[in-house]
DNA sequence: AACGCTAATCTAAACGTTTCGATCGTGTCA
DNA sequence: TGACACGATCGAAACGTTTAGATTAGCGTT
C-alpha cells in the first residue's frame, strides 16, 4: 500500500479511503490511485487489516469425521452460505477425541475466527468455557451440549429412530437389534431414547443383549452386528444408529452366511445417494442436510452481523424415514405386504 | 502480551523470548512470566505474528467437489498430514467452476496462506501466474495443468482405464459405452485415451455413438446413459469415468426397465466402501487415496521447510481394477466364467 | 583497578493496515 | 473583506507481535 501511495504521490491514508469508500477522494487521485494499484499489481494484505480491525472473516468449523456422508453434505452448505457472505471456512476434524477437538478450537482461536461451529465430540473440553467467555460466537451442530447454552441445530432424534422403530415393529419384527455409538454425545443418547420408546409403545422389552456399541467406525458395526447375530435367538432386524457402522453391519450379515432382508432386516440412520439403486435399498432416516446447514450458518451470520445479546436459539429439525426394500415384513403380516 | 508483560514487570520481549524460547530467560522471570501468563489467561495472537513474521502456518486447499468421496478421503488424509505439521487448513470448495476457483486462491492468497493444494478445475484462470510468482508453493492435485510447472500427484489415468477396459474386451463385450467428463481436466482427457488405447489394442472401432459428456453430477450420468441405452444397437457395457455419475447410470438402467449386470455391465472410477456389500458389487478402479494424500501433502510440506528451488516433481501413482460382479461375461465366455 | 566477556534484559522499529484528528484550499455568506 | 464551513488530503498512532541492537550487571583476568 506504501508503494502504491508513493506511486500515485499521495498518502496511504488517501489509499485505504479509496479502497475501502470510507471517504470521498477526488476522480483525479481516484484515476491516479487506481492506475497504481493495477501496474503494481497491488493486493490488500487481509491479515495486517485483521489485526487492525480484529476481524478476519474467517470461521472455523469442526466435524468429528469428514468422510461421513452426513457431515460431508452439511459442511458442503455451510461452505456455500459463508461464501456468498464473504467469509472463509476453516475446517478441522476432530476425529472423534476431545483432545483434538481442544486443541482444534484452541488453533482456531488463536488465528482469531470470527466464528465456530461445532459438532461437538465427548463430554466436557473448552467448549463451555469458550462459550460463557462471549467473545465469539458459536453455534452447535447435530449434537447439543449439556451446561452449554448456545444457538444450536439438532434433529429430533429420538423421534425420528422412534418412527423408524415403530415401522419395524408394525412389520412384525419383535426382536431389533440395535448399534449405538458412546452416549457421550447427544444423538446417541437421544436415539436410544427414541429405540427404548418405541419399544415401550408396544409392549416390547428392551432387552441388553439387543444393544451394542461402536465407535462409528464400520469395523465397529461389523463386530456389533457379529455379535448380535450369533445368539441363540438372533435379532430379525437391525437398526444402526450411525451411517459407516451399517456398512459394517451389511458386511458381518454376509459373512455370517445370512442375507438382507430375507433373512435379517436392516434399517440405519442417515442418507445415502445411493440407496436408491443399489440392492437392498436401504431403509434409512434421512435428515435434512441442506436445512441443518444453512440454519448454523444463518444462526452464525446473524451473530456475526451483530445481534449478539439475544438468548441462544435452539432449532430441532424433523428427520424423515425413507421406506425402501432393506426390511420385510414378518409373520401373518408377510402374506399381504410382501414386496 | 503487554498485560503479561506488566503484570511479571519485565518487558514484552522479554515475555516473547520466552514463549517462543529464542533467547534464555532466567528462572526467576520465567517464574513470574509463567505465573501472569496463567494469571491472565494470556494466548498468542497468530495474526499479529503472522503479520510480522510473514507466515500464518496455514495452507489453502481447493477441490472441485466436497461431496465426493474421492475427494473427501483425500482432503481427510492432507487433514491429518498438516495437522501433525502443526498447519491449518482453509478448505475450498470451487464447484467445478473456473471462476469460483479463481476467486478462492486470490481469497486464500490475501489471508497469507503458506502453500496451496488445488485440485484444479477447467484451464487457465489465474493459477499459472501465481505458480510462476514462486511466491506460493503450489502442488497440483489430481488433475495436472498444462503450461503449469509445479509440484503433482496424478493417477496414471491412461493405464488404469486401459486396464479396465480390456477386462470388459476380455469378457466378451464389443460395444462400450463411455461417460465422460470435460476434457478441460487432464483426468478426463487421460482417461479417454485410455479407453480408445484398449480399443485399438483389441482392434475395435471407437465410436462416436458410444461416447458421452457429463459433467460430473448424477443427473449427468442418468441422462448420459439414456441416451447410450436408447440407441438401436445399445452397448452391453458402460463405463463411467468419474463416481458421482455412476450413479445416475444405475439409475438409468432400472428407470429403462434393465439390470446390471444382466442386461449392462458397468464399471467405474474411484471405489466406494460400501462397493463389496451392496448389489450388484460395483467393479471400481480404486485411487491409492492414502498415497495421493500424503504424496500431496509431502511434496508441500517439503517445500514449506524451505527446499524452494528443487525442479517440479511430478509423482504418478497406479490405481487399481476392483473386480466384483457388475460386469458379466458375454457369448461363448460366459459358459465358463459366469459367477 | 581497569578491562573485556558473557548472559540477561530492554528499547524501539518494523510488519501493513485503518482511522482519528489536523491541515489546507476554496467557495459562500454576512 | 473577513469569517466560516466544507471537502479533500494527510500525518501519525494504533493493532499485537518479533527481533536487531543497545544496555546493564556480574565476573574473571591481568
Amino acid at each position: 500500500m506504501l508503494h502504491v501511495a508513493e506511486a500515485a504521490r499521495v498518502s496511504v491514508a488517501t489509499v485505504s479511503a479509496l479502497i475501502n469508500g470510507t471517504a470521498t477522494v477526488s476522480p483525479e487521485l481516484s484515476l491516479r490511485i487506481e492506475q497504481a494499484i493495477r501496474d503494481i499489481g497491488y493486493k490488500r494484505n487481509a491479515i495486517a487489516r485483521s489485526l487492525k480491525m480484529g476481524t478476519t472473516r474467517t470461521i472455523g468449523l469442526t466435524v468429528p469425521h469428514i468422510t461421513n456422508p452426513f457431515f460431508t453434505d452439511v459442511v458442503s452448505v455451510i461452505q456455500q452460505a459463508f461464501d456468498r457472505a464473504g467469509y472463509a471456512v476453516m475446517l478441522c476434524c476432530t476425529d472423534e477425541d476431545l483432545n483434538t477437538q481442544d486443541e482444534q478450537i484452541r488453533l482456531l482461536l488463536d488465528r482469531m475466527v470470527d466464528g465456530l461451529i461445532v459438532a461437538r465430540v465427548g463430554g466436557g473440553g473448552i467448549l463451555k468455557g469458550i462459550v460463557d467467555d462471549a467473545n465469539v460466537p458459536v453455534v452447535l451442530l447435530d449434537r447439543v451440549c449439556e451446561g452449554v447454552d448456545t444457538d444450536t441445530v439438532v434433529l429430533d432424534n429420538q423421534r425420528a429412530v422412534f418412527d423408524a422403530i415403530t415401522y419395524l415393529i408394525n412389520l412384525g419384527h419383535r426382536r431389533i437389534g440395535y448399534i449405538t455409538g458412546s452416549f457421550d454425545i447427544s444423538p446417541m443418547h437421544d436415539r436410544m431414547a427414541g429405540y427404548r420408546e418405541a419399544l415401550h409403545a408396544a409392549g416390547l422389552p428392551v432387552e441388553n443383549d439387543l444393544v451394542r456399541f461402536g465407535n462409528f467406525h464400520e469395523v465397529d458395526g461389523y463386530n456389533a452386528t457379529m455379535q448380535l447375530l450369533s445368539q441363540h435367538d438372533r435379532p430379525s432386524a437391525i437398526f444402526s444408529a450411525n451411517n459407516p457402522m451399517v456398512i459394517g453391519t451389511m458386511k458381518a450379515i454376509r459373512d455370517i452366511g445370512l442375507s438382507c432382508p430375507e433373512d435379517v432386516s436392516v434399517a440405519c440412520f442417515d442418507d445415502f445417494p445411493w440407496s436408491d439403486v443399489f440392492q437392498p435399498q436401504l431403509t434409512t432416516v434421512a435428515q435434512p442436510v441442506q436445512a441443518i446447514g444453512e440454519q448454523a450458518a444463518n444462526l452464525l451470520l446473524d451473530r456475526l452481523a451483530g445481534n449478539r445479546d439475544a438468548p441462544p436459539r435452539k432449532l430441532t429439525l424433523k428427520g424423515r424415514l425413507m421406506i425402501r426394500n432393506s426390511c420385510r415384513p414378518l409373520g401373518a403380516i408377510a402374506q399381504t405386504a410382501s414386496v
